[in-house]
DNA sequence: ACGCAGGGTATTC
DNA sequence: GAATACCCTGCG
């Protein structure tokens, strides 16, 4: 008798440490899809698994064995979400938008997908970016069997590097090709270190990674808060853009904000993309 | 049918 | 700083 996905199950944490949708729809990231049942299925470090709630907690199932070496990791599990969101609760529209986050975390992607993604996210809409990544991963990456069906994981950038601008005609990705390509010869030559740019001085890495061609302060900076984890870091797209225009001072300086100043960002867009919900 | 925006970037004036 | 081209989709 082979076990069942309920006994496979790993307790990841208390739900309200992590809301699912929120989370993955931050715009954080583009892997992760939402079932019909409302857990999400995605690949990750290589991994296809699933995140459900049950019972007041999330779990996964499809990762046995790698908890403590991706898992809790990759959710920042280590990371108090809650005492710093309360710190950004208050008046004003960052507080309502702090409010409205709650269990909203900050993924820590492999760096090289988050990077190479956000090359591609740019002068996109998200579904597009999505299918361009899935492609990129279906033509390139190493296949995977979980619940009986296919997954791929994201090529690496030795991988990507190999491959001409007539290879990623698949993807339909325009003018990004080449950043791509560019980027991933970097990366897999070692002539920029993301292992480096993740320790260093965040203004430095971003510094460092707009030295890319097609990489402007905007991937930047999404590349040093989603990729590189710098939670200081405060990437301003159309939609954080607008929202600082309506409801911030016009000197109003992000960096002021402090260390976790990106998980600030990532409220203010959630909030901001949901239309403002009503709490 | 096009015209245009969609989580930009680089170049030019 | 504002204007423009860059590739491609999907929406009105």
């Amino acid at each position: 008798m082979i076990a069942t996905a309920a006994e496979n199950r790993i307790l990841l944490c208390a739900q309200n440490e992590l809301h699912l949708e929120k989370t993955f729809e931050c715009g954080q990231c583009f892997r992760w899809n939402q079932m019909e049942d409302g857990s999400y299925v995605g690949v990750a470090m290589g991994r296809a698994i699933r995140v459900f709630c049950e019972d007041g907690n999330v779990y996964i199932t499809g990762g046995p064995g790698d908890f403590e070496g991706i898992w809790r990791d990759y959710f920042d599990l280590d990371l108090d979400y809650e005492s710093v969101r309360l710190s950004f609760c208050g008046e004003g529209y960052l507080g309502k938008c702090a409010e409205n986050g709650a269990g909203i975390r900050i993924l820590r992607q492999d760096r090289w997908e988050a990077l190479c993604s956000f090359i591609i996210s740019q002068c996109n809409n998200i579904p597009r970016i999505k299918k361009i990544v899935e492609t990129l991963c279906e033509c390139f990456g190493d296949e995977l069997e979980f619940e009986g069906k296919r997954f791929y994981t994201f090529p690496d950038a030795g991988r990507i590097a190999a491959l001409s601008v007539s290879d990623l005609a698949p993807l339909r990705c325009g003018y990004r090709a080449p950043y791509i390509i560019n980027a991933a010869g970097k990366v897999a030559s070692g002539d920029l270190d993301l292992e480096l740019l993740a320790v260093s001085d965040s203004d430095f890495a971003r510094k460092k990674l707009m030295e890319l061609g097609g990489v402007g302060a905007k991937v930047a900076n999404c590349t040093v808060l989603f990729g590189l984890h710098h939670m200081h870091a405060f990437p301003i797209d159309v939609w954080i853009s607008r929202a600082l225009k309506e409801h911030f001072p016009k000197d109003f300086d992000p960096s002021s904000l402090g260390p976790y100043a990106g998980l600030a960002q990532q409220y203010i867009f959630y909030y901001a993309r949901s239309g403002g919900v009503k709490i």
